[in-house]
This record gives C-alpha cells, sequence and structure tokens, in this order.
DNA sequence: ATGAAAGCGCTAACAA
DNA sequence: TTGTTAGCGCTTTCAT
C-alpha cells in the first residue's frame, strides 16, 4: 500500500541497500547515484517507515512523559518545554496521565518499555512501591524525575536522575519575604507531606523564621487541590484570628484559600497577606494578581528531555545527575507591610540573588517586579 | 539484551509461534502448554516488543493529538478526555503542540505518518493549504477535526470527520441571555475572522439579535490571547459609553476583557456585564466568577478519540462523521439585569432546551446554576 | 561505490 | 494443536 524503500529502490535502479545509504547517509555513495534516488522518492513520496526503522536500530524515537494530569497548568507548561526539546531533538512525546496511582503508572510504564520508549520523564515514582521502584530502575531506561526532595539524600529515588526547582530555596525566600515586611502570625497550607516538592517547599519556609529566631509557624497538610485548600482556610479564618499572612504550597491552593477569604470579608491584602508558588499564568489576573514564587516550568520540562538525551547518548551506567532549578519571588499585590515594622531595602537583603538573567538554569534566586509575559493562552 | 519471543520459546520447549500463540490468542492451544509458555514469561519478565509487533500487524498502537498549545486549558482538557479514551484501548497518544503554525504542523504530520500512527485528532488543518490539506486527506489516516464551522458545510473541510461544541447554540444562547436581561447594547469580543469555532460563536450569537428584531453588535476580531483582548477592551471602554455588557468569544478573552475593567474602574456587573465562552476551570475563581458557555471539552477529546477508533475498525473510505457535542448556559456572578426590564422566566424562555442528562453528545442546550465541580487542579 | 544477504522480533499463513 | 516458513521494511555487515 504504501511506497517502501523497495520501491524507491527498483525505480531508481538501485539496491535497497544503496537507496538506504543515498536517504540516510552522507558519504560512501555517488553523488550522482544519491541525487536520483532522492529523486525518485520525492516523486514517489516515499515516507521512511520509522517502525521498521525502529526495529532494527532499536530506537523508538520518542519519550514518554508520565504525569499526574495534563489539566494541571504547572504541568502543562512543564509538557510543553518537554515536547519542544523533544521535537527539536527529532522525536516525539508520548503523554501518559497517572493520577500519581501507582497500578495505573506500572501499566503506562510497562507499555512504554514496550514499545522500547527511548527515555521517559515522569513526575514521581513515589507511589510506587519499592519492589516496583527497583523493577523500573533496572529496565535500564533513562529516567528523570520532576518531583524529588533536596533535603533527603538518603532517599533511594535520589539513584534517578531528576530535574526540579530549588523547592527549598523558594520556601525560605517566602518566608523571608513575609518576615521582612513584618508578618509574625503566618500559616502555611501546603500538600501532602509525602510530596518531596512541596516538603521542601516547608522545610525551606520554617528555616526562614528558625533563622531569624521567629516562632514555628503553623503547618496544615491536606490536598493539594484547590477544594480542599478552600476548606483548610475557611477553618483557619474562624479560628485563627492573630493570622496576618498565608503561605500556601503553590498557587493552586493559593487560589482556594482566597476564595474562602473572600468569601469570609476578608480582604486581601490589607487584612491578610498571601504568598503562592508557582507562578501559573493565571496567578496574573486573580484579584488581586498573587504574589508568588515563580519556578521555571517549561524550562524544567526542557531540562528534563534534555537530561534524557545525553543519557542516551552515552549508554552504560550513567551517575544520576540533579539539575535544581533556580526561583525567583515575583511580587505582585497579594501582600502588605504590617505598620510599625522597619523599613528595610529588600534589595539588600541576603535571601535575594543579584543575578540578572531571566531564566537561567542556575540556582540563583531573585526578585523581580512583575512584567508582562509575551507567552498568553490561545485556544 | 532483553528478553525476547524466541527465548520464552526456547526456555519452554516450544517453537516461538506456539509462544506467540499462547501470549496472544485464545484459541488453537493446548491450555497446559499456554501456561508454561506464560510462567516462562513471567519469570524470564518477558515484554512483548511493540516495535516489531507494530511492524507486521501494522498497526502502531498509538495515536496522534495535533493542537496549538497544551498550555491552553482548553486544549488540556481536551487532551486528558482524548488520553483517557486512547489507554482505555490500549493505545498511547502522542501529543505535537503545532502553534497552529502550517510548516511546523505539516512536520508533525509527516513525522506522525512515517510512525505509521493509527489516527491524527487535530485542532485545525485550516492552516494547511489546500495541497497540503489534499495530501493528509490522501494519507488514508483516519483524522478527527477539533474545529470546523458549521455554517460553512460547503468547505472542503467537510470532507474531514470532526468532534465539535455547538459553537452556534453557544452564540445564540449567549445573546438571548444578554437580551433577556435587557442588554442592547452589546459589544462581542473575540478571536480571528477564519477561525471556524469562532466563526460559529459570532453568527449565533447575532442571529439572537437579529431574530429579535435588535441592532446588529458590533463586532471586534482580534487574536484570541489575555493581551489583545485587554487592549480592545481598554480601547472600547473608553470609546463605548453605551456599552452594558460583552460577550467574549471565549473565556481567555473575557480575563482579557476584565482585567481592562478592573483598570479602568468599571464595575463586574454593577457597570458592565460579561459573558465568556469554554467554562474554564479559572472562570469559577475569576472576580466575580464569570458567567460562560460551558462546552464539554473533556468530552470532545474522548469523542474524537472514539471516533478515531471506529473509523479505524472499518477500513476503506468512510462517511465523514460530524459530532456536535451540546453546549450549556453556565450562570454565575458576571451579568446583571438591567433596571426597568420586563422580567420574564428564563426557564420557560424558548432558546433553553429542558434536557436532563448533564454531559449528553447530543445538541441538546441548557442552563445550569453553577455547582461545585469535583475535579480541582492537582500538581 | 554498490550489491548481496542477514536479521531486528514478531505474526500469520500453511503444513504436518 | 504445534512446527515450519515467509515475510513486515529497514539497516548494516560483508563482499565485490
Amino acid at each position: 500500500m504504501a511506497i517502501t524503500l523497495k520501491d524507491v529502490a527498483r525505480e531508481a535502479g538501485v539496491n535497497v541497500s544503496t537507496a538506504s545509504r543515498a536517504l540516510n547517509n552522507s558519504f560512501g555513495i555517488h553523488v550522482d547515484t544519491r541525487k536520483r534516488v532522492l529523486e525518485v522518492a520525492e516523486r514517489l513520496k516515499y515516507r521512511t517507515n520509522q517502525v521498521a526503522r525502529g526495529l532494527v536500530t532499536g530506537q523508538s524515537h520518542s519519550i514518554g512523559l508520565v504525569i499526574s494530569d495534563i489539566r494541571n497548568p504547572f504541568f502543562a507548561e512543564v509538557a510543553r518545554g518537554a515536547e519542544d526539546a523533544a521535537f527539536h531533538a527529532g522525536r516525539d512525546l508520548v503523554l501518559c496521565n497517572s493520577d500519581l496511582n501507582a497500578e495505573k503508572q506500572m501499566r503506562y510504564l510497562d507499555w512504554l518499555l514496550a514499545k522500547r520508549i527511548d527515555g521517559i520523564v515522569i513526575n514521581s515514582v513515589a507511589p510506587l512501591s519499592p519492589a516496583q521502584q527497583d523493577q523500573l530502575w533496572s529496565a535500564g531506561v533513562p529516567i528523570v524525575l520532576l518531583n524529588l526532595s533536596l533535603a533527603h539524600r538518603r532517599s533511594p529515588l535520589w539513584r534517578f536522575s531528576a530535574a526540579i526547582a530549588d523547592n527549598l530555596a523558594g520556601g525560605e525566600i517566602a518566608g523571608n519575604y513575609l518576615i521582612d515586611l513584618g508578618h509574625a502570625h503566618v500559616l502555611h497550607v501546603t500538600g501532602p507531606r509525602t510530596h518531596g516538592n512541596f516538603a521542601d517547599r516547608t522545610i525551606g519556609f520554617l528555616n526562614a523564621f528558625q533563622r531569624r529566631g521567629l516562632p514555628r509557624p503553623r503547618v496544615v497538610y491536606g490536598e493539594h487541590t484547590f477544594g480542599a485548600a478552600y476548606q483548610v482556610a475557611m477553618q483557619h479564618l474562624e479560628a485563627d484570628r492573630n493570622m496576618t499572612a498565608i503561605f500556601a504550597g503553590n498557587d493552586v491552593i493559593a487560589f482556594g484559600c482566597m476564595r474562602a477569604m473572600m468569601e469570609k470579608g476578608v480582604r486581601i491584602p490589607e487584612d491578610v497577606s498571601i504568598v503562592g508558588f508557582d507562578n501559573l499564568e493565571m496567578s496574573q489576573i486573580s484579584s488581586p494578581p498573587l504574589t508568588t514564587i515563580d519556578q521555571p516550568k517549561y524550562e524544567t520540562g526542557k531540562a528534563a528531555v534534555e537530561m534524557l538525551l545525553s543519557m542516551m547518548a552515552k549508554d552504560g551506567p550513567h551517575e544520576p545527575e540533579h539539575r535544581i532549578i533556580g526561583v525567583r519571588l515575583i511580587e505582585r499585590e497579594s501582600c502588605r507591610r504590617i505598620a510599625g515594622t522597619a523599613v528595610q531595602d529588600r534589595r539588600s537583603a541576603k535571601h535575594l540573588a543579584r543575578d540578572g538573567s531571566s531564566h537561567s538554569l542556575s540556582a540563583a534566586n531573585k526578585s523581580v517586579r512583575d512584567k508582562p509575559r509575551k507567552h498568553s493562552v490561545k485556544e
């Protein structure tokens, strides 16, 4: 049905191997022959069968992306970065939504391995049992994680490579920012304890208070969803009248809290300040626009795939690589200074780096006034 | 390196074909033999090489999803629906972000065809030249579009199958809703003229006014982005003081307008009402929550893949199928009734169907009071 | 520089 | 029920 290499070869009056060389190799073939083959291929609209090629080369030229849910705008950004990098390298991206469900995740992984996928970028293998993790590890496929705690380096997950934001630093930046604004009674609403990225944000945040000799803020763990955060906030807004600020584990949690505050008639930032984490696109259109920690999501996806590609390049076992991606504070309008607080020049505060580049992959952190993004949502 | 079928066969003391049958077919094989083969396969951790299988069966067991940009929350929902349906049918989803760029789109399509993809769901082939469209059409791969004008049935695009929301009805519902609330001076801010889905919304919207004998609202075409909509709104908020409502071509456009209104000190809905289209998740957390036309995005993606599957089932040329997916109005808090307007029971208005089911694939339209969604964003 | 031939791992006739 | 055989379409030695 479709045109095969044999057809092209016959039409061009050469052997299939010659035709193959003409189409692929640049040397070992006469320039005229190659030209002729190319012409015939063009005329016949020949298209290499990548499946057949894959069978012999052992490469599928595709990369798997296993995430919780693409509807999470965080992952959508990551996915775009990953896909761009993959496309650039002549590979395609297979999208898998695991819902962080261990069984489903294993089914995806099995399937990807059966397809002889070249590499896998995966949100988290934490839901898998140690045995499953071992199995995955020993499959011999390059793997890069998107979720890993920097604070728990003894974890068996550390044998995997990872591309992650500097959550530890981000949490600390948020903490210092609120402290500098004069907030002492801060509530930290975050996701599950076991989630590496969230855990690090919390640790960094608490460190900031500890280092300044301030009392430990109250931390509430829960589901990292809009609804769950809404519930938590509703509850604590009643109970804790002294609270002047909230640090949310991510922007979605922040939105849930904001919704609760709106309903309770609590004004932002007049009554309570709030800081998020992620810098989702919608954080600039919430009201008020949300002050948050930006993590380069697109860059993370891109970096993960690039790491995969370099792992694929050199075979044999490789040292795990952990790429820590810098975060920065984006000041918008959801925080205010508490009256009677000594004003201090934030530019000189030591937790703010003076790095200038915008999306470097270093762990440099900086505070920037929000400027409009070039990218915007299209349909 | 990896375990092959041959290894399993040898170990089980049978021929590869027998092993193959044991693993695949359910009949024509002795129950003991099959059990033995299965055991050996299990013990050796054998995993079928789908590439090799694909070469002989001619099926890649993957489906291509070519959309503008996964970061658009609309497409993220569609993608999730598509992926779920594909996974359910034992296929995987290859994600391609085309940015609606013709050249890029063709490169993706070529690549997918080279991978002998089983079928393609594509946002729009409109950017392609007629020659490119023909080429794609004659490739013989099942294709389902996500963008097609119901109002232009003579278009060559109509030979393709499509899964689309009832944009025509949606536009009309929005129009009638605003008319019923007493709005006569309405601005319609929408996307590019050539975009089938937007075009239909506009046509439906204008129809509503025409049928009621009302003057034609002003329509502004532009980019369907937050930024572009913001600009348009800034401009028209100054120029057109009589305007009492805006109908936005989609929610993102609505958000852009709302941002402009906020900056101009125009209150929503006290001064100006606004209706969106899409019912993105964030439309419930904007302030005020946005009244909008809901289109079942997840269902659309799911339907598109299911159509693909049924096309794949029967070979030979198939009649194009156009699945029109019902829309409905979600009333939230961004619209108000204009004083002095005759109050009329909206439930009895003829543009509101009395259908009860929630996400039917029929073209039934209905109005519902927003109830909290179960799904929420997770990271 | 080109051709002949082997084979990637699997399925699917066709025999037995 | 099982084995034999012939490919699927391509790359890649090894000869020539």
